[in-house]
DNA sequence: TCTGGGGTCCTAGGACCC
DNA sequence: TCTGGGGTCCTAGGACCC
């Protein structure tokens, strides 16, 4: 697989500067993670075909394992095909908690080898190896050292691909994966190493769809440009790619199909939106319904945005009628909020309005979606807390105890948790969120009387 | 076949400003 | 005064990925 000759091929340059082969970046990819994941944990499951995924009515495969894909089963095929396809196969709903759990000890592995991870989901991640030492040898090594620990520590199969860019390497990956041959699963390398030289080799024959970034859509437009292969786009000059694709897709995909990649392995990515969404097993018709969910997702996202330490200026819906037409509205407010009833309340009126204008409830709405965007860290805005409009639901009162028991609920003027629904661990979380964890407990807050009427209260306690 | 849920990035037009 | 142009923000939609 990595024997070949270089032919004379444009590159990125040096940036990894490297190793003689400049392979630095390793991409690791588990295998049929959550399938694989669930065998563990029920060891009866080994070798039987099993999908991980919405058991709903309109549910879809997340992840199928490799006896389950020799029936032709892939994921985000709809369970119901899966199932037509593979009727003797066991559907698991999936436990998103144990997944993350597996995930996080799997990246910590990756960070024994350097740490310059970037996780791409919680089955992959890109690693710069080029500090690590990334000879040939050594990459080979290194990526062999990663599965085997992560065999042997949480027994399941990873693949690994070791080239010099992000894109290579992601496509190694892929082609270092077990493979279904006929009626039956053949083994893959585990690891393969594309040196620079062996680039052009390895790129060029594989079919355009096989490129990070080449979906149904775009594979459709260049094949209407009689291009079939990763050479065949290589060969063509960029301003013909853009004009068939526009430019920014135009000129990546032209230069990733020529070796050219100078995405450097990011290490935080800072999360750009928080989002809940649901597909409902009847399409909603009342409006009762549709604001209950929304609330439901709110709540959710308002949620996971006070865990996550972060506010949101702009809050967006997401309506999708039973015809599969998909519309979305989205506000931007004048200050950034994680609070629940806040984002219910301008998700509802973008409800509300967009019925007015498209009079969606009649066609049936088969999902909604709240997400959160525009996000900031809680730490760097002012620490202000709207007052309720009416009491506190759950009796959340100042001076309660914490659920830890290690203090009391701080001083906080009644009134002022009214945009908490869930009682004292949310009550918690919002304060922690806005006021910091000095302000379980300990912390002191007062209610400016000058913002008494505008409905703010300030700690006294702010870094 | 009848299409999940959680994300990222890009485009394009209009508003507004310089 | 007219015209052009660029930058940024906002909104809606779309493609793609796992
Ligand atoms: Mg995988």
């Amino acid at each position: 697989m990595v024997n070949g000759r270089f032919f004379g091929f444009m590159t990125s340059g040096s940036r990894t500067g490297s190793g003689d082969h400049g392979v630095s970046v390793l991409h690791v990819d588990m295998d049929a993670f959550f399938a694989s994941v669930e065998v563990l944990r029920r060891p009866s499951l080994r070798g039987r075909p099993v999908l991980v995924g919405g058991a709903g009515p309109r549910g879809v495969v997340a992840a199928a394992s490799y006896p389950a894909r020799v029936f032709g089963v892939r994921s985000a095929m709809p369970m119901s095909t899966a199932l037509r396809l593979c009727p003797e196969a066991v559907v698991l709903d999936g436990d998103h908690a144990s997944y993350r759990a597996v995930s996080t000890r799997i990246m910590e592995i990756f960070r024994d080898v350097t740490p310059a991870v970037e996780p791409l989901s919680l089955d992959e991640a890109f690693l710069d190896v080029s500090s690590a030492r990334s000879l040939l040898g050594e990459a080979e090594e290194l990526a062999a050292g990663i599965r085997r620990r992560v065999l042997e520590q949480e027994g399941l199969h990873c693949s690994v691909g070791v080239a010099r860019t992000k894109h290579v390497a992601k496509l190694a990956s892929d082609a270092a994966k077990p493979r279904i041959v006929g009626r039956r699963v053949k083994p893959g390398p585990g690891v393969i190493v594309v040196t620079a030289d062996d680039e052009a080799d390895f790129l060029r024959p594989l079919p355009i769809r096989a490129m990070w970034g080449v979906g149904p859509k775009t594979a459709e437009k260049l094949s209407r440009l009689g291009v079939a292969t990763i050479g065949d786009i290589a060969d063509l000059d960029s301003d013909t790619v853009v004009a068939c694709l526009g430019e920014g897709v135009g000129r990546h995909i032209h230069a990733l199909a020529n070796g050219i990649d100078d995405r450097p392995v990011e290490v935080d990515r800072p999360t750009k939106s928080i989002s809940q969404e649901s597909t409902f097993p009847i399409d909603l018709v009342g409006s009762d319904d549709v604001n209950a969910q929304l609330v439901s997702l709110a709540d959710g996202v308002a949620s996971r945005l006070r865990q996550a330490g972060l506010y949101s200026r702009t809050i967006s819906i997401k309506v999708r009628l039973g015809s599969f037409e998909t519309m979305t509205r989205s506000v931007t407010l004048p200050a950034a909020t994680a609070g629940s009833r806040e984002i219910a309340a301008v998700s509802k009126e973008m409800f509300t309005r967009l019925h007015a204008d498209r009079d969606v409830l009649t066609a049936g709405i088969r999902l909604l979606g709240v997400a959160a965007g525009a996000l900031t860290p809680s730490s760097s805005h002012q620490l202000t807390l709207d007052l309720a409009p009416e009491p506190p639901v759950g009796g959340v009162k100042s001076g309660m105890s914490t659920p830890s028991g290690s203090g009391s609920v701080f001083d906080v003027v009644d009134g002022a948790l009214g945009e908490i629904d869930d009682g004292v661990d949310d009550a918690v979380d919002v304060i922690r969120s806005k006021f910091g964890d000095r302000a379980i407990g300990r912390g002191k807050s007062r209610v400016r009387p000058d913002a008494r009427d505008q409905g703010s209260i300030e700690t006294s306690d702010r870094p």
